[in-house]
Order: structure tokens, then C-alpha cells, then sequence
DNA sequence: GGTCAGCGGTCACTTTCTGACCGCATTGCG
DNA sequence: CGCAATGCGGTCAGAAAGTGACCGCTGACC
């Protein structure tokens, strides 16, 4: 405990914690003279975590931003939410970083006290914006549990249900996970069919590590994700949305902006652009809008309308 | 760097990276003979981390779930996709752990070396899943820079923009962050006014933190979320929405039963509650269903379904 | 100018760290 | 069964650090 590589946790977790530490203060912390606490600040810059110092009365330390991220110590709410936070975005809520976001994820979750993953367990039924119609909803036991055996080389086996509805267990030898679309796919040997497959994530049930671990083959395409797309029938089809709306370009803005472009016609109009997988997205944001809109692009956006407006319009107005 | 405990952190990171190594393996990487290597595992674990250890041919180490959270060693990608992922977290997607959010939000953002700053700014705009209606969109340096500050019992000045609209500049010690309904609030001590005030996030502009610390003072009521509810005039309103629906609850539940609860009534019919703050989500989830209902309450629910409903009806017949 | 903060040099002492031995236990394979 | 590979832990001596107590210096703030 009162070791030297334990003491430069220690003190990096407390700059992490509360930025301003006095050097006396922190000596006195770390149970050690001030002159070895400044040797230890010495230690942490050396390994790359800059430490500022500011002299004079108001004094004291404080980490900076550098090259390199230090080790991130994290209390238990905080290893809670950074787990919630990184089921979201493999989910997909932000394009680009899903695959980073399971790394973190499976990084966080592999050193988590289970009292801790009770409760990322418990929020996860309130997590997870509502993704109507396409989005499969992706269980993290699921994706950090394939995202270990990825990374560790060690076979897996898990119940698959196949396009056609037939159920089988399988075993793999697990290469890679793969985010398209909105979906998640897992590359693999198969042991049993001797050959590379992919398989939905969200069709996989009860994934089990079995422990035994592989040397890793040659995948015959070099590209993870090539090989998941040249398998796949359907890719889900994506909307570009065009909308005529007749309020004016500020007033949109605040509120879709981020989401959608927005394009100024005239004082009294505007124009809509947005791309989506899910043509539900465009006729929330229409009809939260409360402004009358013509829309342009794609047809399939109009028949939802159509279908959309006449339910409503009998909830609404209903018989008796 | 040939340092132990840089060698402690580096084996911490390694042992995170890739769950299996061997023995030979790991004292190569360190640069040390197996022997000091097991004497490293050992000071991990006397540190509380958990290493398991396999022997025999297959043998290896690997870091598993203890009591306490080892520090995370991440890379850059993970760590844009931890502060992307606060931020949605931080946005109120999982209600309850906002505030733990936005505090490893800000350990993270602290030590985010600028490069991978950049590219979280850049990653911003495309976040934030559409938050209708009453969400305010919420500024996440805004809200790191306060949060430190709050931590750090830093003076802070920033422009504030009332509800009435006046503009003007605050000097401010600032007490906590409080996260209420989907808005956050700070709660600060104004200095030009000489008494507590609360501030919505999405009034401030341009925070600075001007580096004088501060004695923190107290708070006249004890809890800070407190006060701000005493201090706020209109709290949103919260729905809650109950509907018929005329469709079997197991074709529900897949797509709606993570977001609302779903009681079966008869074979063909359930019945769909939950509540909101934002009645556009629950016409987007009657929506999506395709399916007939009838609207039991809220009042201000069928309201809004007639306006959709007759806008959506006007756009898919388009007059021309 | 005084005070308080961090900075860094030196020195002697203590602690630890390290690698090279050793024999042992466990595991998987042939 | 024996063999090989792996991890475990003891011991030892030399090397390397870590440590606290000095010291005088610089910089910031009152």
C-alpha cells in the first residue's frame, strides 16, 4: 500500500478528481514529505501527464491537457454511466464511433464489480432512445461479450436464428464485429460448416465463451466490413427526405438544425433536407413543427403521411 | 520510463487491451525477466486489482472484476466515444445518472488532449438524437467549463440572457450543477447582485473561468436541487398518456415495450401507457404502429393528433 | 518588501527492485 | 505415463530507486 507505484495512482486520481491541490495538501494526502511529492509530480510529467504548477500564494497543482490521456480513474456512478453512455452509442446514436464506443465498453464492463453491473443492468430497460421501426434493439450482454471473445481469440457459442426462422446453436471462432447500417454483425469462423459466416447480433441468443482459444485465421477478404456487405440480401433502405415547409428558416431551426439541413426560400418558407433509414423521424419533425409542408421527396414518406394523417384523424375525432 | 511504476501502469494497460497474455509475453513487452513480471502481477494485486492467472500450457493472465475499478487506460478513439457519449448521457437519455454523466464528462474533457477534442466538437453536431419540443440543446463545453468550475470553486463570468430577454454579463461563484426535468441549472452565488441565484444552461453564453478560487459560502437551503425548484416559475408540464390500441400487445412490445408499458386486454387490443414531457413521442410511437387506437388521455394528446393528423392529411394530398 | 508557493540541488540513509538461480505445482498433449 | 510449457514463490547479492532534511532560488500576491 504505501508503494511508489501505488502513490502516483493515487495522486493522479486526485488531480483527476478536484483540480487545485496545494503541495503541502497533497503531501500531507499521500502520507509523504513535500519534497518527495514534487519527485512524484516529476514522475507523472515524465510519463507524459502534464502537471501545471502555479507559484505564490494562491498556489498549487492541477492537471493539464496533453499528448497522451492518462489512466482515467473513475468512481462507481461514473463507471455506471460511462457504461449506459457507451451502450448508447453502439447503438448507433452517433455515426462513426460505435465500434470505439464497444471497445470502451467492453474495456469498462470487464473490470466492473457485478454490484455495478446490476445497475447498468437495471438502466438499461429505461436506456435506449426509442429506434422505431428498423433499429433492432442490441443487448450489451450480447455485443461485450462477442467484443471480449473478438478480442481475446477465444471460441464462442450461441444460439442463431437464421433468416429463414430455423434455430441452431453454432460454434465459432469469433474475428470481428461489424456496425452497418443500424445493424451489428458478427464475422466468424464456422466450426461446424467449416466456412466464414456473419451473423446478426440482434438474432444471437446467449453467447457463451468457452474458453479455449485460437490461433486467428485469414479472413479471404481483407476488409471485415466488405465481407458482411457481399453476404447481406437487403441492405435497409435509406431515405433521402426533401420537404417545402411553409414557416420561415429561423423558426426551425433551433429546434431541428442539428438534425436536419434547413435551407431558407423565403421569408414565409423553407426547405427540409435530411437523410434517415426511418421515415418516422421526418414526420415527428413535421408534425412538431405545427406548419403546413409540402413534401417533395420520397414517395414513401407521402404514403406514411397519408396512412399516418387518417389514423390520427379518426383517434381523434372518434365515432361514438 | 524505465520506471516501476510507469511499468505498473503500462502492465494495467496491457492486461486491459487483450485479456490473455502469457507470461514470456508480457515480461517482453516490459522489458523485464519473468520473474520481476510476477512480482508486478503481485503488486497489482496487492493494489486490489484482481489478475487471474492460468497455469499449465495454455496458461496466461488476465484481468478480472474486482471490488474497486482499476484506472481505464483508453486510447484516443475510445476516448472520443466515452465524451460523446457523456454528453447523450448527459442530455438526460437515461434519467438518474445525468449528474455522474457530466462528471466523468468532465475528468474526460480534461485531459482530452486538443487534437481529440476537435474531433468531439466535430462529432457533436451530429449527436444529440432530435430532442423535440421542450429539450434545450445543451452546450457541452458550456457544460464541462461549469462543472469544473464548480469542482474546482472557481469564480466564473458568463452572459446571461433573462427570461424577459435583457442581456448582461454575471460574475459568479458557482455551487452546483442541477439537472431538473430535461433543463440544467447552475446554482451559483452572483457577486454584482449579492445573493443566490440559479441560471438555465442554455441562457449562458460564453462561460469563462477567471482562475480567482473561492471559499465556497453556503447554500441558505440545504440541497441545491431544492432550490432551484423554488426559484423556477413553470416547471414542463409531464403527460401521461394512455391509449387502445387495436393491435395484439406481442407486436407492440418488440418495438415500444423498452419505452412504454404494454397490458394486453384481449387478443387484438392492448392498451399503452406512459408518461412524457413531450407529447410528440408517443404520436410517433402511435404512429409507427400502424395500427387504429383511441386516445383515453391526455386531452392535449388528441388536440395535437387533429392538428397532425389534418397537416399530414393536407401534405399527402397536396391541392395542385 | 514580506509571505507563501513551487523548484531543484545535494547528501546520507533506507528501501526496493531486479535478475539469476532454485525446486515446486498445475495443465495439456502425445 | 512422461514431457513441455506455464505460473509460483523462496533466496541472494548487487544495483537502483526512493526518501527526508537540508539549502537557497524564483515567482505571485498582498
Amino acid at each position: 500500500m504505501a508503494n511508489t507505484s501505488s502513490r502516483t495512482l493515487r495522486l493522479l486520481s486526485l488531480l483527476q478528481t478536484h483540480r487545485f491541490w496545494s503541495g503541502p495538501e497533497l503531501a500531507d494526502r499521500l502520507g509523504v514529505s513535500a519534497r518527495t511529492l514534487r519527485r512524484d509530480v516529476d514522475r507523472l510529467r515524465e510519463l507524459g501527464y502534464p502537471v501545471d504548477a502555479h507559484r505564490g500564494a494562491e498556489g498549487g497543482y492541477q492537471l493539464a491537457a496533453g499528448a497522451a490521456l492518462p489512466p482515467l480513474v473513475v468512481d462507481d456512478d461514473e463507471a455506471v454511466a460511462l457504461a449506459v453512455g457507451m451502450q448508447a452509442v453502439a447503438q448507433g446514436a452517433v455515426p462513426g464511433v460505435e465500434e470505439a464506443g464497444v471497445r470502451a465498453l467492453t474495456k469498462v464492463v470487464q473490470v466492473m464489480p457485478p454490484r455495478l453491473r446490476r445497475r447498468v443492468e437495471a438502466l438499461r430497460a429505461v436506456t435506449t432512445a426509442p429506434t422505431w421501426g428498423t433499429a433492432p434493439v442490441l443487448d450489451p450482454d450480447v455485443l461485450t461479450t462477442l467484443a471480449q471473445a473478438c478480442r481475446d481469440d477465444e471460441r464462442l457459442e450461441f444460439g442463431y436464428t437464421t433468416y429463414a426462422g430455423d434455430q441452431a446453436g453454432r460454434l465459432v471462432e469469433p474475428h470481428r464485429l461489424v456496425p452497418l447500417g443500424r445493424r451489428w454483425y458478427l464475422v466468424a469462423y464456422d466450426l461446424h460448416r467449416h466456412d466464414w459466416r456473419s451473423f446478426r447480433l440482434d438474432r444471437i441468443t446467449e453467447p457463451r465463451r468457452t474458453g479455449a482459444r485460437f490461433l486467428p485465421r485469414r479472413l479471404p477478404t481483407d476488409d471485415a466490413a466488405q465481407f458482411v456487405r457481399a453476404g447481406i440480401r437487403s441492405i435497409p433502405a435509406t431515405y433521402r427526405v426533401d420537404v417545402l415547409v411553409h414557416a420561415p428558416a429561423e423558426r426551425l431551426r433551433p429546434q431541428l438544425g442539428r438534425w436536419a439541413e434547413i435551407t431558407e426560400v423565403d421569408a414565409e418558407t423553407c426547405e427540409l433536407r435530411m437523410t434517415t433509414d426511418a421515415l418516422a423521424w421526418p414526420a415527428m419533425a413535421l408534425g412538431s413543427t405545427g406548419a403546413e409542408f409540402e413534401v417533395r421527396e420520397p414517395a414513401e414518406l407521402v404514403e406514411l403521411l397519408q396512412d399516418w394523417g387518417a389514423r390520427f384523424t379518426r383517434a381523434a375525432v372518434p365515432s361514438e
